[in-house]
DNA sequence: CCTCCCTGTCAGACTTTTGTGACACGGGGT
DNA sequence: ACCCCGTGTCACAAAAGTCTGACAGGGAGG
């Protein structure tokens, strides 16, 4: 997962997850440290609602993982951890990415 | 300007003004090739009011730089062009990025 | 004159994101 | 019983971002 290159949706989403300081702080926490939920929100000091939220966001970028630990007497606890990652970010990377993006695009039409 | 240690507030930035894909396309566009806005409005079959705002971002992430050149003959084109730069995007950088950050942010309270 | 090409900016509509408070549930101590 | 802790979802308001059409101007050329 190191070198990965990424198509142009997956670097979107990937800059789209990382963009906002609430997510950079998650992250940075949660790469130093294996925490739960409700600790974390009280650490960064924001609302569980919110943090779930930005969680999710980070989930579904692929940069934490979410695991649902429940001990033998029922109680669950969720661990957050960070998933280690690394990307090259430079003109040459974004061209390349910008190759392969669907959605709304020159429909690759010949010149005139 | 290559390996420039970010500061939160700037990573963040620069983040948000790559996660686009027409930003993403535009800077392909222009990193390949010197270009002026409406040549560039046919190119990508945008807008053109669009593509001044997303040019705008772009330009206040220090990502391009505009130049309006005037002719002689009175006329003037505005030429874009893409700035090169370079940030390595890992757990790393964010978690060092995340120290530095302004805004909403637990008041480095001294923890146990 | 009219038409074409270029640069800008504007208001308004629209969509997405962000953030809040309230609510549901279960378990453990006292 | 009450209180504290945890997970998870909901509706809702507020803010930010996106996109469009219309408009201003200047100049070139038929």
């Amino acid at each position: 997962m190191s070198g990965t290159p990424p198509t142009g949706d997956e670097l979107v989403s990937l800059l789209a997850a990382l963009a906002s300081p609430h997510r950079l702080r998650i992250l940075a926490a949660v790469a130093r440290q294996r925490t739960y939920v409700s600790e974390l929100a009280r650490q960064l000091q924001m609302n569980r609602p919110l943090l779930y939220m930005h969680l999710q966001k980070l989930e579904a970028a692929g940069l934490v993982t979410g695991e649902l630990v429940t001990a033998p007497d029922g109680s669950s606890v969720k661990y957050v951890q960070a998933v280690p990652f690394a990307v090259a970010l430079d003109l040459e990377t974004i061209a390349l990415a910008a190759r392969n993006l669907t959605g709304p695009g020159p429909g690759a039409e010949q010149e005139k």
